[in-house]
DNA sequence: GCGGGTTTTAAACGATCGATTAACGGCGGA
DNA sequence: TCCGCCGTTAATCGATCGTTTAAAACCCGC
């Protein structure tokens, strides 16, 4: 935990890469383009972060930390409100789709790029599946019994398709919005609807309320 | 419409094209590698579509042209079958997803890759973003008039959110599907309860299944 | 079988990439 | 004061990128 000048570096290096990366994708961004921007040696990078594999990975272990952090204290809080028997699933929802809505939404500028680049990340997995792995797969983990108690007539494999779409409204729609400022005009199509930045309470009971109706359906059963 | 030689290379460009852009990104996939895989020349791809976008443009546009057009030609068929009325909201969407979900999981290998690929654009707008309007746009546009009239009691705002999600549902999914036999085992927590490669039917189900009840979810109301 | 447009070829352009090296600065402990 | 380590710097490595050029090869109607 130093508070020297290397902190001061990393930090910046970190939020030089966040900025870039998000708005250009992990392939298409240099390392001189991240070092220029923050005002730093490009040959740190290799110093502090081995590789710029390395500093991508970083980059979104910083984020990802505190938000699975956060989404395992609210679990654990509403664990404690109802401490026998099934959780609501709007609970459930609401605690593992919040603190990334809140950090993109609710802090400045600097959370709604990481969305941004958390959006794209499912699409360039060489140099971030590591730590999605790393960072989501315990939390996940966790949400997983939530769910299961929650739904228990559903079998493995409805559950599985549920949990993975409901990943896909909350991961879409975050990098929808995410991009909403930098789309040219005639390119705002999936958002048009939108007036401007959405608060993040209004966001949250939209996800909120499509995934648990999703969730919560009739079983489909094979076509006649 | 030329049946000689150069339609030979030029599909053997977009074939080496899909595979590679789907499985490394576009950023990360270059010419070369391409023009070798197709077993071409390299200037080839400036003489038959101009420059790299133009290609990775033609790439797009091949998949996307023909599956927009079953789509609206579902459609048509269901105003067809309900000449005046509202049409049932999970035929709107099978005719939305279907389409999709046959190439990705009906055809051969090839109609996988181009999953993967169209799984990946909306990271790396850039390149592609302007196909995606050109042949997007109209086919959305259509369907939307379908929605309005299934859910008349959806204000605008409401009803994007709700397509925004459904999108969202469709593209991860089967993004995550078409990474199916290529992720390294360890890194298959999200599709881990799917034994093998889901027949078409079942994925239609399941996904026409959650995103109607989320259509269908009672429109939130501000939090207390 | 000759001419003209189409398609393909080999070679090179300048630019930029990630990685690496060796030297330099400064600051704290001996 | 000098030593040793940490952070930093400038410079360069070989490789690879997308693009471009000019000439060769091909094909078809005349």
């Amino acid at each position: 935990m130093p508070p020297d000048a290397a902190h001061d570096t990393k930090t910046r290096l970190l939020d030089a890469a966040e900025s870039l990366l998000a708005s250009q994708g992990i392939g298409n961004t240099s390392l001189r383009q991240i070092t220029e921007k923050a005002g730093v040696n490009l040959a740190l990078v290799k110093y502090h972060f081995e590789s710029k594999d390395g500093l991508v990975a970083a980059t979104l272990q910083r984020r990802l930390e505190p938000i699975n952090a956060i989404r395992i204290h609210l679990l654990e809080e509403l664990e404690a409100r109802h401490p026998n028997g099934a959780l609501p699933l709007d609970d459930i929802l609401t605690a593992l789709i919040r603190p990334v809505v809140d950090l993109g939404l609710g802090g400045g500028p600097l959370g709604r790029q990481f969305l941004k680049l958390f959006g794209r990340i499912f699409s360039e997995p060489a140099a971030a599946m590591n730590v999605m792995r790393q960072q989501m797969g315990p939390m996940i983990h966790r949400f997983d019994a939530a769910f299961a108690r929650a739904l228990p007539h559903l079998s493995d494999s409805d559950m599985g398709w549920r949990k993975m779409a409901t990943l896909g409204v909350v991961q879409h729609s975050l990098l929808m919005l995410s991009m909403m400022d930098e789309l040219p005009l005639h390119l705002r199509l999936p958002i048009k609807f939108l007036k401007g930045t959405p608060k993040p309470d209004l966001v949250l009971r939209q996800l909120v309320a499509f995934c648990s109706a999703g969730m919560q359906a009739s079983v489909p059963s094979p076509a006649p």
